[in-house]
DNA sequence: CAGAATGGTTTCATTGCGCAACTCATTGGA
DNA sequence: TCCAATGAGTTGCGCAATGAAACCATTCTG
C-alpha cells in the first residue's frame, strides 16, 4: 500500500494503528467516496464522474491521482488509439461492503419516511438485504458486544 | 432525521436521493467518523473525544454540535450536579456495521503484511469475521451482481 | 477555599474548495 | 483535409473550513 499522497510527501496518519482512522485517511472526504461508489455503478471517464457527483474539476483531477496514488483506481489502456479509462482496482472493489453498510445506513436515517431513494438489488432485481456484523457462528454483534483489542 | 446543519441553515444534500451522498454529507469528514468509532469504543466526555481523536476543539465543538444536529449524538443529563455526557443515539449506534467495514477494509489495504494494527473482537475475545454483502439466500455479492435502480 | 481540570469560545493565520476561464490533445464530421 | 466538438486537465481567484493558541466560565479535588 502506498504510503505517500499525490505530491509524495509522507502521510501522518491520523492515527496510527487503528484501521478506521488509515481508511478514513484514504477515502475520508465526500469525493473520495462518491468517485468510488460511481466507479462501482459503471463510471469509467473523467466525465462521467465529473456528470454524477458534480464535482469541480479541479479537484475530481486532484483525487483521482490520490485515489490512484493509494491503489484504489489504475488507468487502463484502451486496445486501439481509443481513450484510456479508469477502473477500480482489487482494493477499490473491496469497498464494496462499505458502500453497501453506508447505503443502507443513508437508507434508514437520511431520508424521511417515503421520500423517495435508491436501492441496491441483485441480478434478479431483488433488494439487497441488511448487512449485519456476526460471529462465526452468526449470532448478530454490536457495538456492545465488541471491543477493539491492540489499541496502544 | 434534521435538515439543517448547526447553524440552521438548510443543507443542499450532494445528490439528493442517492443514500451513499447523504450518508456521506453526514459522516463524510475525517473527525465525524472518528467520533463515532470513538464513541462506540467507550468516549463519553469532550476531553475523551479529543483527547483520542486530536482533532482541534473549536472543530471538535463544531462536529459534535453537527453530528447532534444530525440525531447521531446527544447529551445526556447526569442524576445531580454532574457534568452531562456524550452517548450514541440509536442512528449513531446503527453505524456499526459501517464502521466494522470500513476497519476490515482497513486492515486488508491500508498497512504492510505483518504491520501491527489494532482488531476488533467479541465478548469471548474471537476476531470478528469478515462483513460481507450477502442476498437473501446467502450468496456472496459484489458490485459486479448488483445495480443502482431508482436513480434519476 | 485554592488550584486544577473540564468544556467550551474567540481570534487569527493557513489551507482547501468551488467556479470560471483557459489550454492542449483526440476524435468526429463535412 | 480542415474545422468543430469533446475529453482531460491547469490556472487564478475568492470564500469557506481548518488548526493552533489564547481566553473564559464551570466544576471537581485536596
Amino acid at each position: 500500500m502506498a504510503r505517500d499522497d499525490g505530491a509524495g510527501r509522507s502521510l501522518a496518519w491520523t492515527d496510527p494503528n487503528c484501521p478506521v482512522a488509515r481508511a478514513a485517511d484514504v477515502i475520508g472526504d465526500r469525493w473520495s467516496l462518491l468517485i468510488v461508489r460511481d466507479a462501482m455503478d459503471g463510471a469509467r471517464t473523467f466525465t462521467d464522474f465529473q456528470r454524477r457527483t458534480g464535482i469541480a474539476r479541479n479537484i475530481l483531477t486532484d483525487r483521482l491521482r490520490k485515489l490512484a496514488a493509494h491503489g484504489l483506481i489504475t488507468q487502463v489502456e484502451a486496445p486501439s488509439g481509443k481513450r484510456r479509462r479508469y477502473a477500480l482496482t482489487a482494493a477499490g472493489e473491496d469497498l464494496f461492503p462499505v458502500i453497501v453498510t453506508l447505503r443502507q445506513w443513508g437508507e434508514r436515517h437520511a431520508f424521511e419516511p417515503g421520500e423517495p431513494h435508491s436501492v441496491l438489488v441483485d441480478e434478479h432485481g431483488a433488494v439487497v438485504p441488511r448487512v449485519v456484523p456476526a460471529a462465526a457462528d452468526g449470532r448478530p454483534l454490536t457495538s456492545e458486544t465488541t471491543s477493539v483489542r491492540g489499541r496502544e
